[in-house]
DNA sequence: GTTGATTAGTTACAAGTGAAACCATTATAG
DNA sequence: CTATAATGGTTTCACTTGTAACTAATCAAC
C-alpha cells in the first residue's frame, strides 16, 4: 500500500460529499418541482414549523446556514406568502419569524414525503445497523468539530 | 412520536450534508490557501495523479462532477501550468489529460496531508467500527442509487 | 447623556454553478 | 458517398453563493 497515494473513491470526505449531494439533489428536486422551494427555503420552513417565533440568527444556527443565506431565504418565503415577520417588541433589531397558514400547509405536504424517503433509504439497514449508523455519525460529527484543520506544508 | 414532524437535526440527509460540508470546507480551505486550488481542481488532480491520460469525460465520472465543471477545472489547471492536454491521436475530439511535473509535485504535497486528516478523523473509531462505517456507507450509496426519488403529492 | 463597541439583519459585488446552446469531429443509416 | 445523429468538449447566460461593507438598534463605559 503506497502511503502517498490518495484514492478519491475511498476518501471518506469525498464519499460523504457524493452521497450527501445525491440525496440532497433528489430531495430538493421534489420540493422545488412541486412548490418552487430552494434548499435554504425548505430548511428555514422546517425549523419554523417546529419552533415558530425564532429570530433569523436562531434559524441560522439550527440550520447550519449563514445569516446571509437565512436572510435571503426568509425574504423569498415572505414574498411568496409562506412566512411572516414581526419586529420584536423588546429589541427592535430582531424579528420573530413564523410560517403563515399557507407555509404550514406546504410543510405538512413535504415533511411526510421526506420521512418516507428516509425510511426507504434506511430500509437496507436492520434496526441495530441503523442505531450503529447514528452512533458513528454522531461521533464523526463531534470529532470533526474538535479537529484541527489539515495543514499542508 | 408525531409522524408528521420532521426534526431537521435528526434527518439523515441533512446530517450528512452538514458533516460533509464541514469536512469539505476545512479541507478545501487548506489547499486553497496553500496552492489556490478549488475543490473541482483538486478532484481533477487527484484522479489524474493516479490515472494519467484520462479524457475529460472519464475524469467527470470518476469525480462525480459534470462535464462543464471538469472543463473549467481543467482549463484552470492548464493555465496555471499544473496539467497538460494532448489531442488524442485516434479521435481528435478527445484529449488525454495529465499532470505536469509541477502538478505532480503539488499533488504529493497535498495527498499525505489529507490522509493524515482523514486518519485523525477516523481515530475516534476503533478498527471494527471503521470497517462497519465503510460497510454502512457502501450500502447507503447503492441504495441511494437505486431509490426512487421522493414524490410529493 | 455621549462615544465607541456589539449585535441583528440587509445589500452590493465578485466569483462560482448549472442548463442549454453551441462547435467540431466521428459514427450510423440509407 | 451524403445526410443525420451522436459524442467530446467549450461557451453563454441566468442564477446562486460567499465575503465584505453597510445600516440600524442596543449595549457598555465613562
Amino acid at each position: 500500500m503506497n502511503d502517498d497515494v490518495l484514492v478519491l473513491e475511498e476518501f471518506l470526505p469525498y464519499r460523504l460529499s457524493v452521497l450527501s449531494n445525491r440525496l440532497s439533489a433528489a430531495i430538493a428536486e421534489a420540493y422545488s418541482r412541486r412548490f418552487g422551494l430552494s434548499i435554504p427555503e425548505w430548511r428555514v420552513m422546517a425549523v419554523l414549523a417546529l419552533e415558530p417565533g425564532l429570530s433569523a440568527a436562531e434559524v441560522a444556527d439550527r440550520t447550519a446556514m449563514d445569516k446571509v443565506a437565512v436572510s435571503r431565504a426568509v425574504g423569498r418565503l415572505i414574498s411568496t406568502g409562506r412566512a411572516r415577520r414581526e419586529v420584536s417588541a423588546g429589541d427592535r433589531r430582531r424579528s420573530m419569524l413564523e410560517l403563515t397558514a399557507d407555509g404550514r400547509r406546504i410543510y405538512r405536504r413535504i415533511a411526510p414525503a421526506l420521512q418516507r424517503y428516509e425510511a426507504e433509504l434506511l430500509a437496507v439497514l436492520d434496526p441495530p445497523d441503523r442505531r450503529q449508523l447514528e452512533a458513528l455519525l454522531g461521533r464523526l460529527e463531534s470529532r470533526a468539530a474538535a479537529l484541527q484543520p489539515p495543514r499542508i506544508e
